[in-house]
DNA sequence: GATAGAACGGAATTGTTCGTTCCAGTATGC
DNA sequence: GCATACTGGAACGAACAATTCCGTTCTATC
């Protein structure tokens, strides 16, 4: 609690710890929302990251590496070709890289720096499609590209709290899984189904 | 050409299209990205709708409309249940009626009649769900709550232009009836294959 | 053909939002 | 005690967008 630097230093992750969680829900939040989400002044913020540009460089290049990161993570943790291929989608579900980087980007200038960062992870994507689809195990007819699709629209799923979303979008990567497992088979659905008056919240303004 | 009644009859769907195209690619475009499009004056606007909420919810009914009338042809078109249930949901991905209604809903007040046109338009979903389900086509763990997140899934797809992105949505429409159909199998997938240079587009601003 | 008025285009108005800057306050380490 | 690193938040200015307003154009009718 004591010392200025300690303070400033948990003000570092504090900081990034709300951009994320701003960014995340809405990628065209106010900087000022970054700020009282962490409940600092706006100034902690600037003294830290130049501009509003800088700070979303700074995240987009972590969600970069937050998904190399679980995509190694995948290739190490499984034998099985078909765990370690669906170990793979799940934790790029769970980690939610899709809202820190692509919903990021087009709203800031790519840096070098993270080109060479998404060139590594679509180099580790397609190599995870590859041994998954030479293993027999990945529908052959699906190409790596198909699969970032497959993560944006998972990524797009937004229902209630943070949990219940995560609880919907693996609900959905099973469902999809299904279709890409091969051989074709149907498996039990985790996660509640969801229902017609949990969708009916969204029909009235301010949300 | 002659008589300005006709021209202003042609402006009323000249403008409807434009309103269309505009709010389905930016659901908070501004007004003025409607008039330009259409090729009028903003007074053109305000002379038809009181304000941009009245010109929403114009929007918005057509859309549900839109939808009721794809579910009941479906309904009517088809005697084989799958193809029934098929042939709904993609009518439902072609019309795009997702981008016209759930898309747009929370940025205007939803007034009676919009009530009433969703709860009609969620009764037919849920016959056309239970028809399927019945006739032993359709995974039974699916709820009509899912099939309709499923809807906003793939209206959540957009790269390229319109007719790409079309193609692209029936491809994982496709991919999805694979792992709802019931027994499960693999089917041959419509539409070119996205590929790596078709995302990297993304990554530049001012898109 | 003269004219009332419907319809129009688009500039002006007004309010809001948001990125960034600025300044005064506060606590720390020396 | 004091220089200073750090902070909170008000103030600024630019951009944006909904709506209003006004001068103009065209048509239908007499």
């Amino acid at each position: 609690m004591s010392g200025r630097k300690a303070q400033a230093a948990r003000n570092d992750e504090l900081i990034l710890t709300a951009a994320r969680a701003v960014f995340t829900a809405d990628p065209g939040a106010p900087i000022a929302a970054v700020a009282e989400r962490a409940g600092v002044g706006i100034s902690a913020l600037y003294r830290r990251y130049p501009s509003k540009e800088a700070l979303l460089q700074k995240l987009c290049g972590d969600g970069l590496q937050l998904y190399i990161a679980v995509a190694e993570q995948a290739m190490r943790d499984h034998d099985d070709p078909w765990e370690e291929f669906a170990g793979y989608m799940r934790g790029i579900v769970d980690a939610d890289t899709n809202s820190l980087t692509i919903k990021l980007a087009g709203t800031f200038h790519p840096t070098q720096e993270l080109h060479q960062h998404a060139a590594r992870a679509s180099e580790l994507a397609t190599r995870l499609h590859t041994r998954a689809v030479e293993a027999g195990v990945l529908r052959p007819d699906i190409t790596p590209a198909d699969l970032a699709l497959i993560f944006e629209q998972l990524a797009s799923v937004k229902l209630g709290d943070e949990q219940r979303t995560g609880e919907l979008r693996h609900r959905f990567l099973a469902l999809m899984l299904d279709s890409l497992r091969q051989p074709p088979a149907h498996r039990p659905l985790p996660g509640r189904a969801p229902d017609d008056l949990e969708l009916s919240v969204r029909w009235s303004p301010v949300g």
